[in-house]
DNA sequence: GCAACAGTTTGACGCTCGTCAAACACTATG
DNA sequence: CATAGTGTTTGACGAGCGTCAAACTGTTGC
């Protein structure tokens, strides 16, 4: 039997461009898409994605949110869950639109207003 | 004199990523990013702009957001104001950017959760 | 000057959002 | 079975958002 599961997540052609905007226009979801860049899957934990400062349950706010927007994908292994981005879904979805973010968000810490 | 001004509006270095995907995160201002695709100069009107069914007041709430996040410029003329979009500004601040959202978002018109 | 025009501002309303805290499920381990 | 671990759900709270209506500012034109 399959030893792991997906929590519910939209096909990718229900994506919804404003609803995935709308999930981005976040300090702390944007935070969140930035450490899912890499391409690898994370823990939930807060310490793990530099949201020490957040409660737990605020940080699965925010997966959800991200997760419904079509933006991640959460596997279900035992008791851990491990969160992915959904880049080639994304990128099928809408071309060029997770390059630029991915391109923007991080140039603009070192240039951008907060700097 | 200049028979013209602009309304208050952010520097390009300081136009926030955020503060954009959150101005964009609503249709009502994806609509509006839309109308202003075509380069030109648009008139507040709500008919213009395929808003018939929103008050006046409400249109101009919007592209105040629209137009402080950075995505527009508004040029004052005696009685009336012409809105469009900073295009070099932005893809100046985030390269692909706008690009893949007004690639984005058409296509999804056509093809995606409301067609 | 006065009325019509284009758009903004203010105030109010309901709804959504981000956050925390506590309680809850489920899994792994003793 | 009991306990600890990982994460979710629920309820509450304040803050912000989208909308409308009315009042207001400034401009054009009679």
């Amino acid at each position: 039997m399959p030893e792991d599961e997906r929590l519910p997540q939209p096909a990718t052609p229900d994506i919804d461009l404003v609803t995935v905007l709308h999930a981005l226009g976040d300090p702390v979801r944007m935070r969140l898409l930035l450490s899912y860049a890499d391409g690898a899957e994370h823990s939930c934990a807060p310490r793990d994605l530099g949201l020490e400062h957040l409660h737990k349950s605020t940080v699965s706010h925010h997966m959800r949110v991200l997760r419904e927007a079509g933006v991640t994908t959460t596997r279900v292994a035992g008791r851990n869950r491990f969160v992915s981005l959904r880049r080639t879904d994304l990128d099928t979805r809408f071309p060029g639109l997770l390059d630029a973010l991915l391109t923007a968000a991080p140039q603009q810490a070192r240039t951008g207003p907060g700097a």
